[in-house]
DNA sequence: CCTACCGATCGGTAGG
DNA sequence: CCTACCGATCGGTAGG
């Protein structure tokens, strides 16, 4: 019997997800124009003609890939899904989580810095404006229960939640990368310790 | 008379900053791989060929792109150099001057991404071995000047604090792109306030 | 520093 | 989904 066009049993489902899956490698391992359709065909087992079944060209393909892997469809699922018995146990679980996944993966951090340089940010307003709504609605309820300082906005904590958190990440890897002793480096805990109650110790 | 090889009054030395500022541009709006040797070398004003009396190849440009214009050669020498009464203003004073300095020139963030992105990071190891000594001797004075929380370390500090100045300037921007309203968004004074004392309001 | 050119590789297509 | 191929563009070089 026909099977629905997205079922996973399909073979042509199959090869789809198999070309995501090695389009993603290849975009996050050497970025949106080193990476060649040769490259991700053999890496999804098929013949570089065969892509064009699946995908219209490398730009459909790499917007593909932005909606299945970006950081922003991990990082607000995570934030409106975590759990505690205060608002502050909710962020820092939040943080972890968040952390946790994308330290699992360089690709995912990788994704989100190719597509603002190779692509000029052109997919990111309509992955926010996907996600937005409910994040914005998670993170008023949360304003409104934490006491913050004045000027900090509902976005404001949003924007700056998400920020300590890419920081967390961003930094750790670059300092890695430059030689830095890892047991030396703040990790999420260090970060969440200072975004909650400032860097100042003493009252 | 002759003059020295770098003098900026020869026209070969001319032509070789011509090519950087080119190069520069090329690479930061582009990306590595997607500028090419003869879009730089029609923005310098000579013809492709001519690029390789300056530069071995595409890399060695590239190379000294990062040598001249990377954020991190922007941003130890004004944390180094900021003026303050306390170390709260001095702190206060260095991210508003980096903050200030990144969001002059898009481009400075966008060469960082594209290093770690196209080229794996391989030049961060030179430049951070280049800057580090400086700054960590500035940032271990710091760390016993102000009170820090158990567990960060002075690697810890100075990572946390440009990590923080990183996040308001990279949020900001893609905040931005993706059609947050500026107004509403943290900008370096609402992100050091956090970063100084917490976003947890109360005692 | 320019002119003229090289081999290599790219994204994409025709036809089956 | 493969085979075979297209035009375009790339980084780099020879010779002057």
């Amino acid at each position: 019997m026909p099977q629905p066009p997205d079922d996973p049993t399909t073979k042509g489902e199959r090869t789809r997800q198999a070309l995501l899956e090695a389009a993603y490698q290849q975009f996050v391992q050497r970025g949106f124009h080193a990476a060649s359709m040769r490259a991700i065909a053999e890496g999804a087992g098929i013949t570089p003609g065969g892509i064009y079944n699946h995908f219209a060209g490398k730009d459909e393909l790499f917007a593909a890939v932005v909606v299945a892997y970006h950081p922003l469809t991990r990082i607000f699922p995570q934030l409106i899904g975590a759990q505690g018995n205060s608002p502050e146990e909710r962020l820092r679980n939040a943080a972890q989580g968040i952390a946790d996944e994308l330290e699992a993966d360089d690709g995912l951090l990788n994704l989100f810095f190719a597509e603002m340089i190779e692509c000029q940010g052109k997919h990111l307003a309509t992955l926010s404006a996907a996600l937005m709504p409910k994040a914005l609605a998670f993170v008023t309820e949360l304003h409104a229960s934490v006491g913050t300082w004045p000027g900090i906005t509902p976005v404001g904590l949003l924007q700056t939640f998400v920020g300590t958190v890419l920081a967390t990440v961003f930094t750790r890897r670059f300092l890695a990368s430059a030689g830095a002793p890892l047991p030396a480096l703040a990790g999420i805990d260090e970060f969440m310790d200072i975004y909650l109650h400032g860097i100042l110790r003493g009252e």
